[in-house]
DNA sequence: ACGATATGGTTGCGATAGCAATCATTCTTC
DNA sequence: GAAGAATGATTGCTATCGCAACCATATCGT
């Protein structure tokens, strides 16, 4: 096993970066649990508030939320059932359903973001200077556009 | 709460991590696959190998894991059917069980670890400016630490 | 126009993992 | 030394999510 070691760097940057990741997820997703929302439901309702009629078919949402369409219509459920958003069949294409936020759940958002920017905030941006900021935009960036190279 | 909004560097950061972290997973699950063995498996042999005499109590293994302790009684129910690890119960503690590591895990170990961490270099570190190696290390490891004092 | 194919969405099933409850063993305190 | 607290591990239950199979609708090729 002519090992590809990684130099010490290299493995603290890879170990830092895996080990931290789990952990940052919980906290943020702790701090999102009084709203009644995990991580998965705010990004379906922030993503659907940057929609164009704030509104997305169902398979371009799961696209968006790196959820198979299985796992979206799972996800529905938990959202359809608080009225946060709603389904809507469309009259053009009878395959076709959108998911539709609901004011409630524009509200819920208009409430919870600032919160959760907050936990962004206090967890993640505020501890970095400018330029681990912009170093790892732009090293997740390459990361991103490898990653959709290769398995295209 | 008059919203404390992110920069655009700040925003992109935030986005492109988040965004890129469950594929960057996924991907190196998918070069796992072929051994039999998925991230939470690799992760767990890779802590045994690395421990003296091969072994971890599971509580402090589950730790390691970031697991909780059923969590990690469930992932041994995996392994342990491989016989990629025995659970050997202490004879000084009735309490305590060990995770001990056995020939067969860890010779599929030094068989997937060039493979693991040649998915590591070709999908991240191969990526990256010793800058941006630098940069991720010190901004993770400022969040994992932030983290550690938080939740206490 | 119609059979084959592609696209959109749901359902059954299995795997992972957290929480709360439980049990066993050890430690503490009086 | 016995009652109570702490620690280590497991189990039942639940929730999420991927895969494969499926159904419905739309599109394409001839």
């Amino acid at each position: 096993m002519a090992t590809q070691w990684l130099s010490p760097a290299e493995m603290a940057a890879w170990r830092t970066y895996i080990e931290t990741t789990g952990d940052l997820m919980r906290a943020i997703e702790k701090d999102l649990a009084p709203f009644g929302l995990d991580r998965g439901d705010y990004q379906l309702l922030a993503m659907l508030s940057e929609a164009p009629d704030q509104r997305l078919r169902l398979c371009d949402l799961a696209d968006s939320l790196r959820l198979t369409r299985s796992g979206l219509t799972r996800r529905m459920e938990g959202v359809l059932k608080k009225k946060l958003v709603a389904r809507v069949q469309s009259d053009e294409d009878g395959r076709v359903a959108y998911a539709h936020i609901t004011p409630k759940g524009f509200d819920l958002l208009k409430t919870v973001a600032p919160k959760h920017l907050e936990s962004v905030r206090r967890l993640m941006v505020d501890l970095l200077t400018p330029t681990e900021i912009k170093a790892v935009a732009s090293a997740f960036g390459k990361i991103s556009a490898n990653l959709a190279t290769q398995q295209s």
